[in-house]
DNA sequence: TGCGGCTGACGTCAGCCCAA
DNA sequence: TTGGGCTGACGTCAGCCGCA
């Protein structure tokens, strides 16, 4: 039950955990952002609209999209952290 | 046909067995490498939200501390 | 001794090869079964602190906006 | 580089990546821990001396130990998160 | 309870890539 | 440049476990 035999189920485990983590993960970091946002309004100013949520993909890009980065393991959430 | 003919089915039936055991072992093969993806696409995902998570708290911490130094 | 004593140098060699190629084989396996526990592990920490750092994140909040609050 | 070919190369990039995010992990907690120590005297008090690290093991518990906890993938940083 | 689907482990072939 | 170390992929055997 909590360590499945078949790949595919081990799969679907990690993915919805990853799903509820990332949903988790959004949210608070929503509610920091809204708490700190009198004192610092320019901050998350040209940030946060940009979280039109494209590159922290659920899944694991395996199988189609061939582009986003094209280079193996190299997501990024992109929750306005590291952005050089 | 006791003899000739079950020797054949018998054939037959292994021949079956090693076709299909030899495309399982292919699509098994293709969900271990598939699995083995999605783990290292997991790694980086919470990699990444970690260092967002410890920015945040970072920068909330030093929030707290100036505003708590009032 | 170029015909049979080639031929059985040539099945020395081959059967030395097909030995070293075993044993990589069990150990390239072996590696690759530690690697994939070495991601999950992985995996099961990164999720422990990403959970310990969103709750430490929720409470500095909470304390943050009480303290706002005056 | 990036993405070695090796397996024991990969173990050993992991294992000291997860070494050096682990420190910050406990770096920023102990800060906000020692910031918000006078306000909540009675959060952290049976918990932060309870960073022993004997739980946490940075690598992947493979090969030794068959204890700590006997179950596959199941470590927990015990950061005084998720204790029933 | 027995059968069939998946997977673990093995040996072999082919190929990549780096140090001789 | 090339031989040898590792790994990817294949087919086969053995074994586990859910399901008819």
């Amino acid at each position: 039950m909590a360590n499945p035999r078949k790949f595919s189920e081990k799969i679907a485990l990690h993915t919805h955990r990853q799903a509820e983590e990332t949903a988790r993960f959004e949210q608070i970091m929503k509610e920091v952002s809204d708490a700190t946002a009198r004192v610092q309004p320019e901050r998350n100013a040209k940030y946060v609209l940009g979280v039109n949520s494209n590159e922290n993909l659920g899944s694991f890009q395996g199988g189609s999209l061939p582009n986003v980065s094209a280079g193996g393991p190299t997501i990024k959430t992109s929750h306005n952290a590291d952005m050089p | 046909n006791l003899g000739g003919g079950g020797n054949e089915d018998q054939a037959r039936k292994r021949e079956m067995r090693l076709l299909k055991n030899r495309e399982a072992a292919r699509e098994c093969r293709r969900k271990k490498k598939e699995y083995i993806k999605c783990l290292e696409n997991r790694v980086a995902v919470l990699e990444n939200q970690n260092k967002a998570l410890i920015d945040e708290l970072k920068s909330l911490k030093e929030l707290y501390c100036q505003q708590k130094g009032d």
